[in-house]
DNA sequence: ATACATATATGTTACTTGCATCTAAGGAGT
DNA sequence: ACTCCTTAGATGCAAGTAACATATATGTAT
């Protein structure tokens, strides 16, 4: 695992290390995965660079931190300035930092990703130039940490810029990692819900089918969720009855 | 969540954002937590500043990222120069980026957490100046992200440096997580260890004691275990199996 | 040799999960 | 109005997994 290994590390480098100002210091972004679901796949927000370097390639909307903003605000300030959106779930990812990760100086980048429904999604790929639409296809044994291909709407590769690529992979396994535990397939949903629709969710998230009744038992049993009364309609068979996050649900 | 969701982010923003060299640039560090297990209680590595900022205060190891270093061989080179260890098991944890965390000037710290045996442990602390050995308190509900204390050898509270404590607090969180899915318990544990030893491991990162033959049959199906042959000795009692880690075991 | 302490095996019960079946409730076509 | 179709939602059962209790094995200490 180490590199340095076999090299005793001398007081030299001890001093090295912890003199700050002897180093060039680094740029640091925020990049932010914009993330929904909607037709069994999941959807991520690029931006085409129409800059050095990495020009004609896809990214991920990103900024760099201001000196007087936390992360969480960068990250948040991002989401507004370029997708129009605040008050989504928003959450850090991993912190990217290869030397070479960027062609042009350093820039160690903090990765976030973002869960909205489908409709706010559309809304913020519609509302925003420079914006793109972009389909994350997910390959089977995702689980393990495969690639993570994008595709456009007409179903053309994207190449992504910078490490992007390995940003989105890491951001679906943590994604499929918490569903088991943590309440986030609600974000990707509207307020109100049906079993069947968070259902869907799920199953695109895992890229699996899911069991339908202990999918119902167990979404009940866990406490996160609460009956609205209210009804879908119009839909040509039984209507579902909707469901919202449970107030005393821990998100 | 968004604190400055009221405003409407303006074009100006988004320049400021993008243009990188109008922002005086963060120090990135890395700090990194040094943990191992023994008798009941999680052990961590701090050291006491002995310079301003925060002078007498107990904190992690740590240092500035080298402009030519990723983030883990600045992390590894950490635990290198540090506490003499090379080769163990360290992951990322979170980045930590509140402006007004350190008083100095800006200072993003990205966390490491490492897994050590007692031994390896007890050796890194013993062969180093300025590193003290530090029990980790972890209350009970920690499981919800409670404040974790920190004491020294003679059970005193240390008063900790910055936001190692919110650091602290994060890390243990995180080893409970992952303990159910993925093989970490190893990795403070000894090359080989009974699996009375491994259950002390996991029930005092859980906090919680465990039942003996679920675990037991839990952690031989998992695969992840391999019977050596060989048994402990000298113990007073019927001698126990020695297990080491699968070979095929991912970690 | 015997007592003792711990490892390991066996068995019993409760709970979770997957699968199959059945009923409920709407819309669409006749 | 009636029937058909589709999906929602409830119920029952079998298989697998969990905790818990008990029994047996196997070493050291006396």
């Amino acid at each position: 695992m180490p590199r340095d290994a076999d090299r005793a590390p001398t007081e030299a480098d001890y001093l090295a290390a912890y003199d700050a100002e002897a180093f060039e210091r680094p740029s640091v972004a925020v990049d932010v995965a914009l993330i929904s679901a909607s037709e069994g796949a999941l959807r991520v927000l690029l931006v085409e660079r129409s800059e050095h370097p990495q020009r004609g390639r896809w990214a991920l909307p990103g900024g760099f931190v201001a000196p007087n903003e936390s992360l969480d605000e960068a990250a948040e300030r991002v989401l507004a300035v370029k997708a129009r959106l605040t008050g989504v779930f928003l959450e850090q990812l991993y912190t990217f930092g290869d030397p070479t990760r960027d062609p042009r100086t350093r820039v160690i980048s903090v990765a976030y990703y973002a869960l909205v429904d489908a409709a706010t999604w559309d809304r913020a790929a519609r509302d925003t130039e420079k914006l793109r639409v972009a389909r994350l296809v997910v390959p089977w044994e995702g689980e393990t940490g495969g690639p993570v291909e994008a595709r456009d709407p007409d179903d053309r590769p994207l190449a992504l810029a910078f490490d992007h690529e390995q940003i989105l992979g890491m951001a679906v396994r943590r994604l499929r990692g918490k569903l088991d535990y943590a309440p986030i397939g609600f974000q990707l949903l509207p307020p109100q819900f049906t079993l069947r629709r968070l259902q869907d969710v799920h199953e695109t998230i895992l890229g699996r089918p899911l069991n339908k009744d202990s999918f119902r038992r167990r979404m009940l049993a866990s406490g996160n969720l609460e009956a609205t009364g209210e009804r879908e309609e119009c839909v040509g068979h039984r209507p579902a009855e909707r469901y919202r996050i449970a107030r005393r649900s821990a998100v």
